[in-house]
DNA sequence: CTGGGGAAGGGGCCC
DNA sequence: AGGGCCCCTTCCCCA
């Protein structure tokens, strides 16, 4: 245990090591003056008060990259889970482990089964249970709530990530989560070794092994592991691409690949090339501020009367495409500002054809003008 | 740069 | 409340 605390303060895993000084019964300032000579660690705040006084405006936690996958000896979060491989213990499961739910729950074999959250009754779990977890967000407000001041309600969700700060919801999700901190995989492949963090997870890489694919395409004989493979699959037949591109059309099939090529340079760098030729007017007439770069940087690109004249870079587009351009250019409007129309609207209230009419308006309120 | 496969993580629903 | 299962999104990697 004393390993594992000590590995615990070098990964600067406080909730960890607030554990294990729990089980071991010590303070964090005995433990600070024990481990001083080989750390320049400070003494760490006691357990209680670690997670139960936690300010509003604590500093930002380390990340989580920085946590996690270092954990244990030669990166194996084992290390921190099965204590029993280490010297101090001699192979034997501490009075800890056999006194808790541990003792119910030895560290998985690969004929050993966990319960996807079992794990953490190990480490995450012991920790929730002893004094020391923090209490979720849900659960501070149920504490103060419960008159009398009786025994205070176990956890609800959402709940709040000790270590990222980061609100879980559902219930039971916590410790999950807190998987990803630890680096626990603690649900290892019987058939190859791979470890998961989750049982689901497992379950389905062992697919790969008994060649079970549940998803069935209903146009053609092909069969999927994955549902998000079929979903795929499936768009190859009706040929969508329903992820387009506001500012060079290219549609993709899948979202994350707009998001990829939206974040890539070619369409900055079609941007950035086209010249200003004057300032962009507001709705009210001025010049915008903070208006979308593409805007900024050629808003002859988009004004509506090099659409008309077939000037600008949408000279290039197909006719078909600039009729629905304005709603595209509406839309790209609403993603540059950090809004999606798709996501704000997805039962699309906000009608391609009303969105066109009011772009119509603005052109022929602008001729009017002139 | 794109298409595709796969993994990781979060949330919803049900028991 | 917790766990199992499933779906979804996002990210990474490779060809």
């Amino acid at each position: 245990m004393r390993d594992v605390l000590r590995g615990a303060q070098l990964l600067g895993i406080q909730c960890v090591a607030d554990a294990c000084r729990d089980i071991l019964g010590e303070t964090a300032e005995a433990e600070g003056q024990e481990v001083s000579a080989g750390e320049q660690r400070p003494p760490q705040a006691t357990s209680e008060r670690t997670f139960r006084s936690l300010p509003p405006t604590q500093p930002p936690s380390p990340e989580p990259e920085e946590l996690h996958p270092k954990l244990g000896q030669n990166g194996d979060p084992r290390a921190i889970r099965e204590p029993g491989r280490g010297a101090t213990l001699n192979g034997e499961f501490p009075h800890w482990a056999q006194e808790r739910s541990l003792i119910a729950h030895p560290p998985p074999t690969q004929n050993d089964k966990l319960s996807e959250d079992d794990d953490m009754e190990g480490l995450g779990d012991d920790m929730m249970r002893s004094s020391s977890f923090p209490s979720s967000v849900a659960d501070r407000g149920a504490a103060t709530s419960v008159a009398g001041g009786g025994r205070k309600r176990k956890s609800q969700t959402p709940q709040q990530c000790p270590v990222c700060q980061k609100i879980i919801h559902g219930a039971g999700k916590l410790p999950r989560h807190m998987r990803t901190h630890t680096g626990e995989k603690p649900f290892q492949c019987s058939a190859c070794g791979v470890r998961f963090t989750r049982n689901d997870k497992l379950k389905i890489h062992m697919r790969k092994h008994t060649g079970e694919r549940p998803y069935t395409c209903s146009h053609c004989p092909a069969r999927f592991l994955h549902s998000y493979d079929l979903k795929n699959h499936l768009s190859l037949h009706s040929g969508a691409r329903p992820f387009e591109c506001p500012l060079c059309h290219k549609a993709f099939a899948r979202e994350d690949h707009l998001q990829r090529h939206r974040k890539g340079h070619s369409c900055l760098e079609l941007r950035t090339r086209r010249p200003r030729r004057g300032p962009e007017l507001g709705e009210d007439g001025g010049e915008k501020e903070g208006s979308p770069l593409s805007l900024q940087a050629h808003p002859s690109m988009f004004h509506p009367r090099s659409v008309l004249e077939g000037g600008g870079a949408l000279a290039q587009l197909a006719p078909q495409r600039l009729a629905s351009y304005p709603e595209l250019f509406l839309r790209g409007l609403e993603m540059q500002g950090g809004r999606d129309l798709e996501r704000e609207d997805p039962g699309g209230t906000r009608s391609p054809a009303l969105q066109h009419d009011r772009w119509a308006d603005e052109v022929e309120d602008e001729e009017i003008e002139e």
